[in-house]
DNA sequence: CGTTATGCCTATCGGTTTGATAGGCAATTG
DNA sequence: CAATTGCCTATCAAACCGATAGGCATAACG
């Protein structure tokens, strides 16, 4: 299960995304459209702006806008960013590898060859869908 | 990323399969071969036993044995068992499912759909994956 | 019967994560 | 200068995680 703190990061991207406006969108405005946290949402932007995902603008008139094209932000990506890997055991993620603890030989291990199947197919489906491949449907999740 | 606890449950079951003897298997043993700690194996063989998945004997030249057919048991059980649903959110989960908090319109949900997407891929993966489908390779994960 | 090997029950524990809130500082706009 | 916004620091309770300890119940074996 994905922490709240991913589906919260989720939503208000998605929220941003969609606004399709110039202007930075406030926390203020995403928190009241989402209900989302304010106080708690503000952290997690923090984290999406360090990772690079957004860009935020200080002062009256500022907030948060996506860093790169809709269409360059996988769910992926974002999920990486505020959960960790992907993958189920340490052995098979790419993009945080670490042997396991007390792990007799990697290549003929059993877990890891179904562990590996599923990233796999995990990454395949979450790494090549963008905030652009939303239609008009409300994000809610 | 799966718990210890999950991984253990893991190679302990396939331990178990691969003994093939008639004999239970005392923990002792499984902890030994694996080196897996003792006492925290303990607590997760009995959770396996009250899902199901292992019948326990008591006494000298007691332990544990797989209470089904190993072709029955499947990654999937094992893990929805002692980690919890596969689904990434509540509200795509077949086993535990839950509406998710704040949740606008379920379905026209973007973030449902991709999760839905993911969690059916995982599902088809895990649970069509048992403990009889192991060839002579050894568990290390 | 008693010894021994085994699983089972209960309790405890420190550390980390999770979800969240509060207050005040910094920057920018107008 | 005032208002609005993001940012930094601190704090918090509750849950989870991995693990350990001790003693009781049970069954096999001689």
């Amino acid at each position: 299960m994905l922490t709240q703190r991913s589906r919260y990061a989720l939503r208000a991207l998605i929220f941003i995304a969609r606004s399709g406006s110039i202007a930075p969108v406030p926390i203020s405005v995403i928190s009241a459209d989402q209900k989302l946290p304010r106080k708690f949402l503000e952290i997690i932007l923090l984290d999406l702006k360090n990772g690079g995902l957004v860009e935020s603008y200080r002062g009256k008139s500022g907030g948060y806008r996506l860093a790169k094209p809709a269409s360059q932000i996988s769910f992926g990506e974002i999920i990486r960013l505020i959960e960790g890997p992907l993958a189920l055991v340490p052995c098979v993620s790419v993009s945080a590898y670490q042997r396991c603890a007390d792990c007799f030989e990697e290549t003929t291990c059993v877990i890891r060859k179904i562990m590996l199947t599923v990233r796999d197919n995990t990454a395949a489906i979450l790494d090549n869908t963008t905030l652009a491949d939303l239609s008009i449907e409300r994000a809610a999740a």
